[in-house]
DNA sequence: TGAATATAAATTGTCGACACTTTCATCAAA
DNA sequence: TTTGATGAAAGTGTCGACAATTTATATTCA
C-alpha cells in the first residue's frame, strides 16, 4: 500500500520502526522518549536517532522541547476533534480537486477496487484489517488523484500516519464498514461525472462520519473507566 | 508580531537566520545548500546545521534527498496554485471555526486593529511594509481565534513562510490593499455575527483574490523575461 | 570523437565524546 | 513541615572525525 521501499538509509528505518512502534501503541501515548534508551535499542547513534525523532515530529507523532526532551503525542478527544477538522477540509479538497484532474483510467481502477474490497470483504467478513487496508487504499488514491503534490505530502506523509494512530489505538473497525463502502461508490461515482462539488460534499461528509464515529466510541470508553 | 523570543539554542537561532534568508531572497531558489560552507557562515557544527535544515525542511522551505543533498525550493507557477489551494481551504476553515470560538473581546481588539492600520495607511501610504505587516497580523488573529492548536501549527509555523517567501520574492504589495481592508471588515463582521458559513466563503474569497493577484503578476514576470 | 570505466574529490550519513541544561536528591534554615 | 539552596545524576545540545555515497575528473577503448 505504501512504498517504505524508499528506505535508503539508517536513520530512514529507525523512523519507519519507530513510527510503526507509536502508531501501533508499542510506545504508549505521551510517554517520554529516552534519545539515549532509544538509540541503544536500534542500535544507532544519537545523532541517528535524532534524525528519526525530528521526522516524527513532522509528522506530529512527536513533541519536543529544547534541553526538556521528546513525548509520544497524546491521543485527547479535543486533538482527535481539531485532526478530523483538518483532515476534513484538506481531503474535502483533494476530493474537489479530484474530480478535476483524475484520468479515466484512474477513476476505473478505483471502481475495481471496490469491487475486490466487498468480494474481500464478504469472504473474510470480520477480519477487520482487510477493511481498514481498503478503506486507506481508497483515500490514498483518491488524494493522490489531486494531482496537488503539496496537498498529497501534506495528507499522506505528515498527517494519515496520526489518523492511523488514532484508529488503531482506539481500536476502530466494524460497524461503518457496510456504509463506508456504499459512500465510497457515491464519492467515486461523483469524481466520475467531474462534479467536483458534490465529490467534495460527500467526501466531508464520509470523514465526518467516521470521525464521530470515532468519538462516540472514544467518549463511551473514558465513561465507562 | 511572531514570537520569534523562543529561540533557546544554537540550532533555533540558525534556523531563523536562514529561514529569514531563504524568505528574502538572499539564498536563491533552487539553489543547492551545501551543508559544510553554510555551518561554516553560521559558526556552528554541521550537526547543529542539519538540526535547522530539518526544520526548515517541516515548513516546506528545503527538500532533502538522502545522500544528495538539501535545496531551497523552487517557486513555480505550478507550486503556487498548490499551496494556494491549501491555504484557501485551511483558512476558510480557521474562519469558519472562528466564527464559533472567538471571544467578544478578541473580535474588539481585531476591529481596533483594523482601524489602527487603516489611519497606519493613510499616513504612509506607499509604504507596503505596514500593509503587509498588518495582513499578517489579521490573518494571525483570525487563525488563533479558531482555537484549533493542531490547525494554527500548521498555519502559522509550516505554511506561512513559504506563503511569505512568495510575497516577498514577487513584490506582493500595492494595487490589493485598499480592497484587502474592505475584505478584513467584512470578514470580521460575519465571525462577530457568528456566521461561520459566511465568514468561510468571504475568507476563501479573499485568500482567492490575493492569490491570483500574485498569480497575474508572476505570469506577467514570465512572459516579459 | 564519444562512450564506458576507473580513480579522485567533494558531500552527506554516522559515530563517540564533551558541554550545557534540566531534574532529582540531599541538606540547612525558617 | 516546609521552603530554599546545593550538589550530583541524568538528559539534551553541540562538536570534530570517520565511513559511505555521490559527483567530478581522468583515462581507456571502440
Amino acid at each position: 500500500m505504501e512504498a517504505n521501499n524508499l528506505v535508503k538509509t539508517a536513520s530512514d528505518q529507525v523512523f519507519v520502526d519507530i513510527r510503526q512502534a507509536i502508531v501501533e501503541g508499542h510506545i504508549a501515548q505521551g510517554s517520554k522518549i529516552s534519545e539515549a534508551e532509544l538509540a541503544k535499542y536500534h542500535g544507532v547513534s544519537r545523532a541517528t536517532l535524532r534524525e528519526a525523532l525530528n521526522r516524527l515530529e513532522s509528522c506530529h507523532l512527536v513533541e519536543r522541547k529544547a534541553n526538556i526532551g521528546c513525548r509520544v503525542v497524546a491521543l485527547t478527544p479535543d486533538k482527535l476533534l481539531e485532526v478530523y477538522q483538518v483532515r476534513t477540509a484538506l481531503e474535502g479538497l483533494a476530493c474537489r480537486l479530484a474530480a478535476e484532474n483524475m484520468t479515466k483510467s484512474e477513476i476505473e481502477e478505483v471502481k475495481k477496487l471496490l469491487n475486490q474490497h466487498l468480494s474481500t470483504q464478504k469472504v473474510k467478513q470480520g477480519e477487520s484489517y482487510y477493511q481498514e487496508e481498503g478503506d486507506l487504499d481508497f483515500h490514498y488514491r483518491i488524494i493522490k488523484g489531486s494531482k496537488n503534490s503539496h496537498l498529497i505530502h501534506l495528507l499522506c506523509n505528515e498527517l494519515y500516519q496520526l489518523i492511523r494512530m488514532f484508529r488503531v489505538q482506539m481500536g476502530m473497525n466494524g460497524p461503518r464498514v457496510s456504509k463506508a463502502f456504499d459512500e465510497h461508490l457515491a464519492i467515486i461515482n461523483a469524481i466520475d461525472a467531474k462534479d467536483g462539488e458534490l465529490a467534495e460534499l460527500l467526501m466531508k461528509r464520509h470523514i465526518g462520519a467516521s470521525g464521530a464515529s470515532i468519538k462516540t466510541r472514544f467518549n463511551l470508553e473514558v465513561i465507562a473507566q
